[in-house]
DNA sequence: TAAAAATACTTTGTATACAAAATATTTTTA
DNA sequence: TAAAAATATTTTGTATACAAAGTATTTTTA
């Protein structure tokens, strides 16, 4: 009885990823910031002032949807954008310091949440789990690039 | 050097499932059809004649999406709603002739894409991937359940 | 059995993903 | 160096996710 690789690992992965986002954007509902807000906040948090456009690629946002998580985090005072005076095409983006408190808050608390997440899966299975995600990750990319010219 | 498990499990997952929407999209493209209509309409062609509220389940979708994907997978006539006889206020959604026809270009089109980024992976290690991928799922699936009380 | 609660579906509003076009600026090329 | 190409960002349009409210219908309850 052997499942298509379309459902086994394709859909099963897409599936998880849902779930993720569902109980992480629950929990940081109190926080009032959503997981691919906090996901670029604390890649930015990370990285230090940066363009858009770096940031973009290390968030693995497109830039068109960063826009608009930038304009929200803005809003909120997590972040502020200054031009760049060397390209006057691009910003660089900083942290404030509410952005920071914030990340040290939020930080610690996830990490508890994930704890509970993978609290009963064997650790050697963990980290074949993880290898598994970054091969599928590189082969996809491959494909990407390949369909991108 | 110890990473985070927001980062390590549930960045990482994330971020393999966009990938995995983008490049199946990308194939997708010349069927005119998404992902997850494509999810929806496989699903419905292995369950047959299903209300929305069952096919939601199955399909892993909530039933506002779920609404929207129906319409467009109706506009393209690849389905077709029909009032519940017994309960009025639901459908019962069936797939078309076209329907069928399309699950069975591309179901398997799609099995040889993941063939191929499946390919160098050793075939062990993608079953212990699976094995997490449930693991996972079914803890938060606990955590979502607890969740909404 | 009438009122209240629950259910199936749709609608509305906000956030995200992403392709394609638009804008401003910088770099390259003829 | 003027025109063309490339780049950084924003805007527009479509699809999806999901919470919350709305509608129609069915089930439960007092």
């Amino acid at each position: 009885m052997s499942m298509s690789m379309d459902k086994a690992i394709g859909s099963a992965s897409v599936r998880l990823s849902k779930k993720i986002t569902r109980i992480i954007n629950y929990y940081l509902k109190s926080f009032n910031i959503t997981t691919e807000q906090w996901s670029v906040l604390r890649t930015l948090d990370e990285s230090g002032q940066v363009t858009q456009k770096v940031l973009s690629e290390r968030a693995d946002k497109d830039q068109a949807t960063l826009t608009k998580i930038l304009d929200l985090l803005e809003k909120h005072e997590y972040v502020y954008r200054v031009r760049n005076p060397e390209d006057r095409r691009s910003f660089l983006i900083n942290i404030t310091d509410r952005g920071s408190q914030l990340v040290e808050e939020v930080g610690p608390y996830l990490e508890e949440i994930y704890l509970k997440i993978i609290n009963d899966i064997d650790k050697d299975q963990l980290e074949i789990f993880q290898e598994v995600l970054h091969s599928l990750e590189s082969n996809i990319n491959s494909q990407l690039d390949e369909a991108n010219k």
